[in-house]
RNA sequence: GUGGCCAUGGUGUAGUGGCAACACAGCGGGUUGUGGUCCCGUUAUCACCGGUUCGAAUCCGGUUGGCCACCCCA
């Protein structure tokens, strides 16, 4: 109901703001969570066109497991000496009295459900990719947060090492399909058995040099020995120098299967590098293990590694299994790929350009622009319009920034004549043409016929 | 979990004990139907709670949140 302006009331407009009662404070975001805004959507949107793809074109199929699980997978897949486990994960009581967690990691609730559906009557491997949330009670920072995202694929009932190498293939083809560069960082621990044997001679090992240690090292020694090898600690990076190698404790099987790997990733064409201190944080881990780090100038960009993954042959057994289910996977911190792509593609967060522009005036021209809208809608035609919108000059305006090469308005008077003016917004010329033929005309006009 | 820095409109900032300012964005106008410029209007419980003070955005304490590093991890 448009209404008439009062030109009798005094200028003098503003209705003294009220006395405002102190209204509730406003709710903030929960630490570590955050919103994904437009702006940031097309990077996401474009990063998990890539990844399904990609997953699927490889035979990969999507799975989506509950973001709530007994809290006792985690403990018993990822292990309660892991910090995940230990410190960061969000679990409590249902009403029911369960004990539950939000999931903190996508690998162990996967082998969950392999197990559950008896998914090892199936072909093997099983191949599977998800895209999901993750929860971690860690203290923010730099590509860190409470909430974040996780793309991943697994291939569960196979150990062949043309897998693993698959999975490192992934993962960094993944990343340059979205316009990141990646370098593999790459390692193996064996088997558990001689990755046990291995950390019992670094342990000895640096039980000698124990008054070298700093304090944090000291603490691993104890509890995580093998992530003395990547401490940052100055005086480690020379004791290091003199420890013992994985290499030089892995079994004959365990290193062919990780020269045949490198050979894969070879013939792939995969950027990589070996790195014998690299080891993984979570218990599950066997043989070839990888992190994705992304190619930068910057040292401490450098570091943050967009992903990681390898071989979990162990994982099964610990779940319940009643058999071993050879397996390996990898995924990627969406957040953490996102701010890369941001930097390799600033413009990609500019909303997307539109063709056509509807404007209306009056109640019976925004009816029409409604129809003719929807009419170019569903011939194809990337219109945009404002009908919430009264003043052609609001409307203009708004089809000049969206950087609209038409625009078909429809006022009162077009509408008793049934035509539109379809205006040219570079050249600022205009012409009037039969309603019924406006969609036809603008196809011409962006040589679409 | 430990430590450092920080918090002023939607955004970016100024104000460092005495009237909360500027730019951009948003919304509404500039005489009943046409865009990039221009002009006008409008947009703040100074994160929250408390303390010191005649007086606090400013000083102090706490809380919440952010950024960064460590631990760890994606």
């Amino acid at each position: 109901m448009p209404m008439k302006p009062q030109p009798m009331k005094k200028p003098d407009v503003t209705p003294a703001p009220a006395p405002v009662k102190k209204g509730p404070a406003p709710i903030q975001p929960i630490r570590g969570m955050r919103d994904i805004l437009p702006a940031e959507a097309s990077y996401w949107k474009k990063l998990y066109r890539e990844a399904e793809q990609l997953s699927e074109d490889y035979g990969y199929e999507r799975i989506e497991t509950p973001v709530l699980e007994e809290t006792a997978l985690y403990v018993r897949g990822v292990g309660k000496q892991t910090d995940i486990v230990e410190k960061e994960m969000y679990s409590f009581d249902t009403a029911g009295g369960e004990h539950v967690s939000l999931r903190p990691e996508g690998t162990a609730p996967i082998m969950r459900s392999y197990i559950h559906h008896g998914m090892l009557n199936r072909p093997q491997p099983v191949k599977l990719w998800y895209w999901s949330p993750m929860f971690r009670h860690d203290r923010p920072q730099s590509g860190r947060y409470r909430e974040f995202w996780q793309f991943g694929c697994e291939s569960l009932g196979d150990d062949d090492p043309v897998l693993d190498a698959q999975m490192a293939f992934l993962a960094w083809k993944t990343l340059k399909n979205a316009g990141v560069e990646s370098v593999v960082q790459i390692n193996s621990i064996g088997t558990l058995e001689s990755r046990a044997n291995y950390k019992n001679a670094l342990v000895a090992y640096f039980r000698t040099k124990r008054h070298k240690l700093s304090e944090d090292d000291k603490k691993r020694l104890v509890k995580n020995p093998l992530r003395l090898l990547d401490s940052k600690e100055p005086e480690m990076q020379e004791l290091k120098a003199e420890a013992p190698q994985i290499m030089d404790w892995l079994d004959e099987d365990s290193k062919a299967h990780f020269m045949q790997v490198l050979e894969y990733l070879d013939e792939a064409g995969v950027s990589y590098q070996l790195d014998p201190y690299l080891v993984r944080g979570l218990d599950y881990y066997t043989m070839t293990v990888f992190e994705v780090t992304p190619v930068s100038d910057n040292a401490d960009v450098a570091k943050l590694a967009l992903g990681g993954g390898g071989r979990y042959d162990g994982l099964a057994e610990l779940l319940g299994s009643g058999r071993p289910v050879p397996a390996c996977g990898f995924a990627l911190g969406i957040e953490r790929v996102v701010t890369r792509m941001k930097e390799a593609m600033p413009d990609l967060g500019a909303p997307e350009k539109r063709d056509v522009f509807v404007a209306q005036l009056g109640e019976q021209g925004r009816k029409k622009a409604f129809a003719i809208f929807e009419e170019l809608r569903g011939s194809g035609i990337r219109a945009a319009e404002a009908l919430s919108k009264k003043a052609i000059k609001a409307q203009m305006e708004i089809a000049n920034k969206m950087g609209a090469k038409w625009a078909v308005i429809i006022g009162q008077k077009e509408v008793l004549d049934g035509t539109a003016i379809v205006r040219d917004m570079d050249a600022g010329t205009q012409e009037i043409v039969d309603a019924r033929k406006v969609v036809q005309e603008i196809k011409k006009k962006l040589g679409k016929e």
